[in-house]
DNA sequence: GTGGCATCAATTGGATCCAATAACAACCTA
DNA sequence: TAGGTTGTTATTGGATCCAATTGATGCCAC
């Protein structure tokens, strides 16, 4: 996402700025945001602003409807399951496409981030740092399709995890480490197969975990 | 994709517009799309015609650089396997969320898709009923967001697609329809697992033989 | 007291105008 | 004559203004 070439600068800043603050549960699932406020408090008018909106209603951030605005999606039960499937499917292929050009410092990289999870148990902290570690397991993936896939469901599924972490704190913190370990391991054997299991294993326990939380969906963000 | 209610008028009726021309070839890759022409054409200021700009610059119909304008991206020998390889994986999942829910009345609407298919062998209407086909065994997929990246698969192979049945004429119609007989003969006995396989090996094989044809990229659309 | 209707404020959608950037061409200089 | 530089034109990006739609509030009739 934010390919910042393919986009003007004041639409582009605008998007990335509003996709953070969604992303970080700044503005929370239901919320509206009106052109005017955005426009005023990041600088610019509101035509710009349009487009970013524009921008994130493509990445499924906000939902717009015609003659009303735009607003933050609710969470959706149904959804969720869905989308952990389809990660389950296409981040297995992105992190197989990304092995043959991981570089040995790629590797270092993701085992530092790993050292990190493992040491800060924060919640806020380890949502930012799983996402790098996973973003670092498929750096040598250069397919733009496929990666624009992937960051939008994790997008999508950010305010899920963020709530699921919220409710259960971090402890799940071990399976989680056990699960990344392993994945780490059958990258430095160089072991597509098994890593391309260890993910979906990952993702499937964590799609299973939430679908047997439905408190989820009541708890705002 | 084009969900009407999400979009304003202007903005989705002329992104709309300049999908179809995209997606059949009217408006062919490499070429630019001057605001001030789309605007004249459609109707309209420039304003809705930026916006239905970004709307397709999010689908990867057009690629947009700041203060240069957007143009139909090129084909790319690179791109063309791992979108192959996305569909395999996604496709099977949304045919098995659809099975379920598909009645009879969808099966004869399907069947009917390909008793055409098999009659009119024209290459334009082969693309539009193959689409249709596909599309029909997904109907009974109600996941918003797994439906729009399937479109959005198929909308970023259109091109390819049509440059290869180009080349080939319908040489190869045999094999797709004997395909597309399994895919059905598995739906009506509500075998997801077969019905998956099937699916898997058509796109499969239909990778296989594009990437074995590099001359299709050079073949404008 | 309640339901329906009308009017009014708030917000978004669209058009026109102006500024900034980039491609292009002609000219000047070495 | 070739290369760089400068000026011009075409096209996109951004701001302001006006129109259209929505939703809310208050009033009136029943």
């Amino acid at each position: 996402m934010s390919d910042a070439s393919t986009e003007s600068a004041a639409s582009s800043r605008i998007a990335q700025a509003l996709r953070d603050d969604i992303l970080n549960g700044s503005i929370a699932p239901g919320q509206r945001l009106r052109q005017e406020d955005i426009a005023e408090r990041l600088g610019g008018s509101r035509l710009p602003v349009r487009e970013a909106l524009r921008i994130l209603a493509a990445e499924g951030l906000v939902q717009i409807e015609p003659n009303k605005g735009a607003r933050v999606p609710l969470l959706d039960p149904g959804e969720v399951e869905t989308l952990y499937r389809m990660r389950e499917r296409l981040e297995p292929l992105a992190l197989s496409e990304s092995m043959a050009k991981l570089s040995s410092a790629d590797l270092a990289e993701i085992s530092e981030i790993q050292r990190r999870i493992e040491q800060g148990v924060d919640v806020t902290e380890f949502l930012i740092l799983d996402r790098e570690f996973h973003m670092a397991t498929y750096t040598g993936c250069s397919d733009e399709h496929l990666m624009l896939s992937v960051v939008r469901l994790w997008n999508s599924t950010q305010h899920y995890r963020r709530a699921f972490m919220s409710l259960t704190g971090s402890g799940r913190a071990q399976i989680v480490n056990a699960e990344h370990r392993l994945l780490m391991e059958a990258l430095e054997r160089r072991d597509t197969e098994d890593a391309e299991l260890y993910l979906l294993g990952h993702i499937r326990r964590t799609r299973k975990e939430l679908v047997r939380r439905p408190e989820i969906f009541s708890t705002g963000s």
